[in-house]
DNA sequence: CTGTTAGCGCTTTCAC
DNA sequence: GTGAAAGCGCTAACAG
């Protein structure tokens, strides 16, 4: 619409003067009526500097990018609220794709072309390889609740304290029969839940079975026919420690299905609290895990990159904290 | 990194042509020797083109805005793939800000400063006149499950419809106790499924009760209270038709914390079939809305407004079709 | 305290 | 078929 060089016309001073106050130029050495013209003018003109002229100018965009799956998953939406919190505190807009329907190739573009400064992958389905792949622009990304051999920017949580909270909590309650549904192995949520699940086990005292465990996918479908699984052994467990809330609700189906009751028959924890935990029937007993903050931090450490236009030699960062929500899925075994 | 100018250096040409084979140019009059030179060096220099650069130029950003309120209510979820979809095959962008911690200043100013190019409003927590404001700056925006009197440019869905399939089949199974958890009565879903409600109602001549109509916020809490206040009625409701899946959600707890069970004592649906509907105990019947499409047709929409320059003269478009999506929360009432 | 100048990287007439 | 030149709107030295 309105140019700066028209307000400045307009105000009868230079177009440069226009953007020193528009900037409120740490160099103010503008005199107060001149100002008020300016401003004036501005005003009149209901004029807006154009960003991408700006951004050229300056090499710039202010904006950041991030990667999820897919809308729909609630363990994103706090992510996402954490990394939108921060990046608007420090000036910056984010742009949130899901790979719904893009390619990778279409994920990274903005990033290659300037769009977005640098970019958050909150996403296990990206290859390791193509991450390596990108790691090579050496253009500012971050990992975010993920964990890739050779690269030093991440920012994940503490999943074996969260696991350990979950596997003890179940025993405290008196249990010694648990399964635990794990995600892909091969994810380091997955692998640290697991392995916090077996150190949760071996700190109390309780036999550790492979038998009990079963490995999933972070889907309801997975957790469902994990549980089917679990349910058809001949010592079926009397608790499940559910590595995510996706598993955790198939798990829980799979369990009414088969006319059992929760927490009667079987004792349910499943990791991440989202919104309508509380509101499920029997209300689930969760771990929380920082999600919010991993986004949060994850920009902050993102920025860091950006700014430091070398950065990248720092390690990655772990945001500990895991807190036990406790309500009604859970409670002692039936017979003890 | 490795600029236009850089590129036609190496492949020995002027920028323009390089420019013009990086864009296609459909005037490709270019010698294939020439074409392929130019190919080369990009894909030595690892070049891409600058958006800002690009943007500026053209006077355009192939950026679209969203403002939805949050980001974990899954209503919106649908809606955005829908509108990502859509913007990514017309090669647009999607800015999704949700409202968490913007005002509505921070939401608009991309628009004005020419970030994006046109904006998705989704939210209900938009003041009416800010809206009425933002048309007098004649940017491109359109409402997406929302009106606003005044305002041309929306999608909705038919939310009479979906009430009203609720309501008939809340009948059919048998309920002539039917009670209403309506959203805000003043927002265009609360009203129109309330309407829906009442026309079910009488299509099917069952008496329309005031007493039997609660009206709430689109909140689990709210749902929760308003489903209390139904149970304490001397005639309690057999059945309930929820305007919402948060509503429904709360007034599902309430039931339960009652001691009451659902479908056996009292029969719910309600709107929007999110993916944990079917994970819920009992799983729940719903009315499924075309969400996805929503968000299609309103960016849809909106990119015709922005190509027309004008546009915006032409009437609100609504999105037919509604499912009733049958699982077991609602069954026939106790002594029918 | 304000104006001049140059240029960010790209596209687009218009020439040749 | 390719090159030259101008300019999108803004900012940042540098003068004055």
């Amino acid at each position: 619409m309105a140019t700066l060089k028209e307000v400045a016309k307009l105000a009868k001073v230079d177009p440069s003067v226009v953007s020193r106050v528009v900037n409120n130029d740490p160099a103010l050495n503008i005199k107060t009526e001149t100002r008020k013209r300016i401003l004036d003018a501005i005003e009149k003109m209901n004029y807006r500097p154009n960003l991408s002229a700006r951004n050229l100018k300056k090499g710039q965009s202010k904006m950041l990018g991030m990667i999820i799956p897919d809308f729909s998953n609630p363990v994103y939406s706090s992510m996402i609220h954490g990394a939108e919190d921060q990046a608007a505190h420090e000036g910056y807009n984010l742009l949130v794709y899901s790979m719904k329907q893009k390619g990778l190739e279409k994920s990274y573009s903005p990033l290659l072309e300037g769009q977005i400064e640098g970019l958050l992958i909150a996403n296990s389905e990206i290859d390791n390889k193509e991450i390596l792949e990108l790691k090579k622009t050496k253009k500012p990304f971050i990992l975010v609740n993920r964990f890739v051999p050779g690269i030093d920017n991440y920012v994940v949580a503490n999943d074996v304290l969260g696991a350990k909270l979950a596997t003890k909590h179940l025993i405290d309650q008196g249990h010694h029969l648990i399964a635990h549904i794990s995600g892909p192995l091969f994810t380091g949520t997955g692998l640290n839940r697991f392995q916090g699940y077996r150190e949760g086990l071996q700190e109390k005292n309780v036999d550790f079975s492979p038998v009990y465990v079963q490995e999933s996918k972070y889907t309801v479908e997975s957790g469902y026919e994990s549980m089917q699984r679990l349910l058809d052994l001949p010592t079926p467990p009397t608790a499940v420690f559910a590595s995510n809330i996706m598993i955790c609700l198939g798990a829980m189906k799979a369990i009414h299905d088969r006319g059992l009751s929760v927490p009667k028959d079987i004792s349910i924890i499943g990791v991440h609290d989202v919104f309508f935990a509380s509101t499920l029937q029997p209300p689930l007993t969760t771990i929380e895990m920082p999600l919010y903050d991993m986004g949060k931090e994850a920009v902050k450490k993102l920025i860091t990159i950006i700014q430091g236009d070398e950065g990248e030699n720092e390690r990655g960062i772990m945001i500990d904290g895991a807190s036990l929500i406790l309500r009604s899925s859970t409670s002692p075994p039936p017979f003890s």
